[in-house]
DNA sequence: ATAAAAGCTCAACCAATGTTCAGGTCAACA
DNA sequence: TGTTGACCTGAACATTGGTTGAGCTTTTAT
């Protein structure tokens, strides 16, 4: 077996093997430590060196994506993470327990929308006194100064 | 070939009086123009002079951008119509029903999202595997190479 | 030993939706 | 007539989430 385990670090992976087995480009990885939402330590030449729990931290990246969760929020809730450690069920449990309350949120928001669209296809008026989707403030509020939210995985042009 | 505004113009409106009766900024009203989505003819210093119509069609362009529409899009949408008229309510029905298709959708797609989640948050595991919110493809396919859609309407810092 | 593959950094660029600024002009009121 | 407020253009900047390229170094495979 190993001659050399001094803790088991269990072979620390490449950039490219992470990119390849979370299925981001390494330039996301790049981009992704810079924003701090994942670290690494360095080879002797200057390469990063992955412990294998950033596979489990990427994979909550991409789910907080898909959810719609901006990049800089996720990376707060990464940090508030016991850090060395990887992120277990209890752990993901937590996070993705308010995500999911965003999201119904969002989905909320959006059927109201929906709602008031109907309304207005019926009535055609867009009038300006009357019509509740020109009208927002009610059921919609605009809520203050916050990141734009994105629904769609789209826009992987390769 | 027009010696006198011999229709009824009345009284055509600055970019001003546009920007304060349909509430978006005029640094977005010059913004639109150059996308093509409203038009303006000038007087004689060169100033911006708009139709009345530009205020329903401003209005038809907040909704789109409520529900998610790209401006892109909107402006293909609204090129569609008739020039020189204002969109009449039929118009707007065209409009709207399509884009509450698009709306639909997309809570269609966030809904799901949603209930992946669940199952998620139950057993915690974000699986390689197994989990079905690390392994899209089945009910939420990546659509290809779209404009991204916003969901807020936030982002307004002033 | 050497060549190819992979990695490094930094800067520039993309898309969407505008805002802000500088420098100059126009229009309306007193 | 003068002043003030509204308007003009063009360029640069902001935000989010990255990608692409140049130029150079490290690691791996033959």
């Amino acid at each position: 077996m190993d001659p050399v385990p001094s803790i088991d670090i269990g072979k620390a992976l490449t950039v490219g093997e992470v990119a390849r087995r979370s299925g981001v480009a390494v330039s996301a990885l790049h981009f992704y430590e810079r924003k701090g939402l994942i670290k690494s330590h360095r080879s002797a030449g200057n390469q990063r060196r992955y412990h294998r729990d950033v596979l489990r931290r990427v994979a909550v990246i991409k789910v907080a994506q898909r959810i719609g969760i901006p990049l800089a929020e996720v990376a707060g809730a990464l940090a508030s993470l016991p850090s060395g450690r990887s992120p277990t069920a209890r752990d993901w449990s937590r996070l993705s327990a308010r995500w999911r309350q965003d999201l119904d949120e969002r989905i909320h928001h959006l059927s109201q929308l929906r709602d008031q669209l109907d309304d207005c296809i019926g009535c055609g008026c867009l009038s300006l006194t009357a019509c509740r989707l020109r009208n927002p403030g009610d059921a919609l509020a605009e809520t203050g100064t916050g990141a734009r939210r994105w629904e769609g995985d789209k826009g992987k042009f390769r």
